[in-house]
DNA sequence: CGGTCATTGTTCGGACTCCTAACTATTCAC
DNA sequence: GTGAATAGTTAGGAGTCCGAACAATGACCG
């Protein structure tokens, strides 16, 4: 039962990764003209979001971890947001360490800039509900496995999370249970990035998985 | 039914497009890291694999067509690339225009550096085969979708492709056809970059995407 | 033939991205 | 206290990216 392009094509994965690639490859280049707008190109960008996401403020570190580049490309970063007038350094717990935050301002850009990728929501959209669904479902577990192997930092998802209940409800449409909000959800539901997520005990979020990513999730 | 998370959560394509910047950050900030390796940068690793795929050669606009950069940008790269022998400008058809070719040395790096996203693979090998098979088939349409509104450079995909017979076996495992080899084939064989490829006429396109997006394939 | 006009690619100036290595200041550990 | 770790900056260099202005060449038209 095995076709000929089992045997002639390049392995699924490798399809999968160059497909994820390409669109990888549209972001980087919207980010420029997208954000280009903004007057803030796109690690400024990236910057100004992560920043929006934690009120209470970043260290330098911190963000430079989540952005992926070293501390002085961070720090370049930063220096250019000051001068913008979108981000300030405050002091940090130490007299060595300094608290960034968004200005008034950087709020602003940081909800017009959020905006970018609508292009590609807009593609994502031409799948059917139940499609999209399995498709994040998908990708939880491809950035869970790369949050695993170290490859990306820690993600403030569902799946990771102390609150996770996952197959509580067996059978029933929405079968995952958010301990934290006390209700039911779906795969659909599923958060790359809750403000309320705390990561699990090791013992418990290992459980946790098994019992979600059972092909069938019985 | 509804669940109460309908309503608090994010829009579902939001979230999904968001997983998918968060891959392509990772793949951006490993780019430097891997490429940089080899020698060459993300930008000249992403030309080479592009001109590998064109062993007939490839005209400067082209290559910034697909890089998705501006002119200037990809003559600096190509600069960059000969300086490092790893390209060369042959005379084009024009005495204007010019033919990119890899040397043998930009062979060898391109299939290196053509390595640097496998820590993407493995995370995609944790699905299981039918769930890559689905992701991979939900990637094509994204694509596709991209591509219709001109978001993306057209690339040589199986769903628009004259030989593409989407369900002509339905009910077999391997519910599709490829013309041009005369065998069947299954959504997990679906390519983005097939070099026999030939975009179809635009009716026969429509028809065969029409046929082949059906929710049950039916 | 000569005059436009579009095309192909380059150069220029400037801002940003990104790194490693070296540096300052501060804090912690013993 | 002295020395090691930590937080962030500076310096230097290669690369990425753009728009604007430029030289060629080719195509078209009167």
């Amino acid at each position: 039962m095995t076709a000929i392009f089992d045997s002639i094509s390049e392995p699924l994965s490798r399809r999968v990764t160059a497909g994820l690639a390409k669109i990888g490859l549209v972001l980087r280049s919207r980010a420029w003209k997208g954000a280009g707008l903004a007057g803030v190109t796109p690690t400024q960008g990236q910057a100004l979001a992560l920043l929006r996401e934690a009120p209470q403020g970043m260290k330098l570190a911190a963000l430079a971890h989540l952005l992926g580049v070293s501390a002085p490309t961070a720090s370049e970063t930063v220096s250019a947001l000051v001068a913008k007038q979108l981000a300030e350094k405050t002091p940090g717990s130490d007299r060595r360490s300094l608290t960034l935050k968004l200005t008034q301002q950087g709020e602003t850009i940081a909800l017009r800039t959020a905006d970018w990728p609508d292009f590609l929501g807009t593609a994502v959209e031409t799948l059917d509900p139940s499609e999209q669904a399995a498709f994040l479902r998908a990708l939880v577990k491809i950035i869970r496995a790369l949050q695993e192997n170290g490859d990306i930092p820690v993600q403030r998802m569902c799946v990771t999370c102390r609150h996770f209940r996952p197959y509580a409800h067996p059978g029933s449409p929405t079968p995952h249970h958010c301990a934290f909000v006390d209700a039911p959800f779906a795969d659909r539901h599923l958060r790359l990035n809750c403000p309320e997520q705390e990561p699990a005990p090791a013992e418990q979020r290992d459980a946790a998985w098994t019992r979600f990513a059972a092909p069938a999730g019985a």
